[in-house]
DNA sequence: ACTATAGGTGTACGTTGTACACTTGTCAAG
DNA sequence: CTTGACAAGTGTACAACGTACACCTATAGT
C-alpha cells in the first residue's frame, strides 16, 4: 500500500459522495466519471467499489446531498410563505447541481428524499387542504419547479456571451428564413435589453400558481 | 456490397431518424445506441455517419421530430383554448417518447422546434398579451409542462405493478422508522383506492396556470 | 467505356463501467 | 508475540460504446 498513510486519509462513503457531487458540479454529468472522480480522489477506480456498490448507487447518493440541500418548509411560517421559501431553496439548490435536474424523482429515494417529502405534504395538510388537494397542490409545485430548473438550466443565459451563442446557432438554422418566424426575432430584440431575470422570472410563476393554491384553499 | 439492392433499400437520413426514435420509444435512451440502431436497420455501426454527422446530430434531429408531432396553437381559436391544445397535445407526444423530456430545450433547435415556439408566442402576442406577460406566460406554461412531464416519467404508474415496486422501495429505506413519516404513509394508503389519473392531474393544473394568465390579461 | 461519387464495410483506437484476484495495513484473540 | 481475519486499496482484464480512417462497389453522367 505504498506510502497511503502519509499521504492521505482513508476513503469513506462520505468522501467519495462529497467528490462526487463536487466534481458533477464542476464537469458536468456527461463529462462525470467513475475513472475522473478516482482520479480527483488519489485513488485508483476499483477503490471505489469498497465504498459504493456501482455508479448508480453512487448517483442516488449524489441526489440525496442535494435534497438535503434544500430548506424544509419552516414550521413556524403559514403554508403560503413556507411553500414559497422551499420552492425558491429547492431551484437554489438545482441551480448549484444542475447535473441533478432530471434526477430528483427518478432514483432510488434517499433519507433527505423522504424528509423532505413527508414535509411538504405534511405543511399542506397540516393548514387545512384536503388529501386530493394537497395532492394538486404538490404536483402543480413540484411541476414547475422542476421544469423552471429545467428550463433555466438549458436556456438560462447568466453570461451574455452565452446568449449570443445560441442567438447564433438558431441563426443558423433559420438560416434565410427570418422572416418566417417573426415572434422569435422580437425576442431576440426585445429580450437582451429587458433586464430579464432569472430569480424574478421563478417567483413571478411561482407567485401566480400559489395564487391559484389560495383561492382554491378557501 | 453483397446483396443489398435485392434485399435491402438504401438508408436515408429520414429512414434512419425514424428508425433511431423508434428505438428509443421501446429501448429508452439509456440502452440507445449507435450500434444497436444499425442493427435494427440491417446495417454496419458506421454506415449511420453517412447519413448522420455524429450521436449528437442524430439526438438533435430525433428531438426535432418529436417537435414535429405537437399539435401548432390552432389559429382559429381564443387563445385559452389554443394554448390548452397544444399543452396537452405536448404532453402527450412526451409520453409518447419519454427519452426527449430533458432534451426538448437543451439541443440545437431544428425547424419544427422554431415554428412550434414562434406559433406559441405569436398566439399569446396576437391574443393582447403585451411583451413582457407573454414572456411570463411561456415560461410558466413551458416550465409546467416540462416538468408534469419529467414527474409523470418517474413516477407515473401506469401499471399497478410499477407503483408496488416503487412503493417497495421506499419502504426499503424507510425501514423500520414508517413513523416518521406519517404523510408519505397517508400517501401510499389513499392514493392507489383515488383513481388517480395522470391527464386529469395534468389537465387540473394547467388549468390553475390559465386561470391566473386569464385574470392577469384583463 | 470511364470515371466520379454516394453509400456500405472492416478494422482499429480510446474511453467507459466493473468483475475478479491480489496485496497490505490494522487489530483482536490465542 | 504471534496469528489470522478483515477492511481498504491495487492491477489486470473484458465487453460495450462512439467514431476515425481506409477501403470496396454499384450506379450515374460524361
Amino acid at each position: 500500500m505504498k506510502q497511503m498513510t502519509a499521504t492521505r486519509k482513508p476513503l469513506s462513503r462520505a468522501r467519495v459522495l462529497a467528490a462526487a457531487v463536487a466534481l458533477a458540479d464542476e464537469a458536468g454529468l456527461e463529462a462525470f466519471s467513475m475513472r475522473g472522480l478516482a482520479q480527483e480522489l488519489g485513488v485508483v477506480p476499483m477503490a471505489l467499489y469498497k465504498h459504493v456498490a456501482n455508479k448508480e448507487e453512487l448517483l442516488d447518493g449524489m441526489v440525496d446531498i442535494v435534497f438535503s440541500e434544500i430548506e424544509l418548509p419552516p414550521e413556524d411560517l403559514d403554508w403560503r410563505p413556507a411553500m414559497r421559501r422551499r420552492a425558491i431553496s429547492t431551484r437554489e439548490a438545482l441551480r448549484r447541481h444542475s447535473w441533478a435536474i432530471g434526477m430528483m424523482e427518478s432514483r432510488h429515494p434517499g433519507s433527505a428524499n423522504l424528509r423532505n417529502h413527508n414535509a411538504v405534504m405534511g405543511c399542506l395538510r397540516k393548514a387545512g387542504f384536503s388529501f386530493k388537494l394537497a395532492i394538486h397542490a404538490y404536483s402543480v409545485q413540484d411541476a414547475y419547479i422542476y421544469g423552471f430548473a429545467l428550463q433555466e438550466r438549458d436556456t438560462g443565459f447568466e453570461t451574455p456571451d452565452s446568449a449570443g451563442k445560441a442567438a447564433q446557432s438558431r441563426a443558423q438554422t433559420i438560416g434565410g428564413a427570418l422572416e418566417s418566424y417573426p415572434y422569435l426575432t422580437e425576442i431576440a430584440r426585445k429580450l437582451p435589453e429587458s433586464a430579464y431575470d432569472n430569480a424574478a422570472e421563478f417567483a413571478w410563476g411561482l407567485d401566480l400558481i400559489l395564487d391559484g393554491l389560495e383561492r382554491l384553499l378557501r
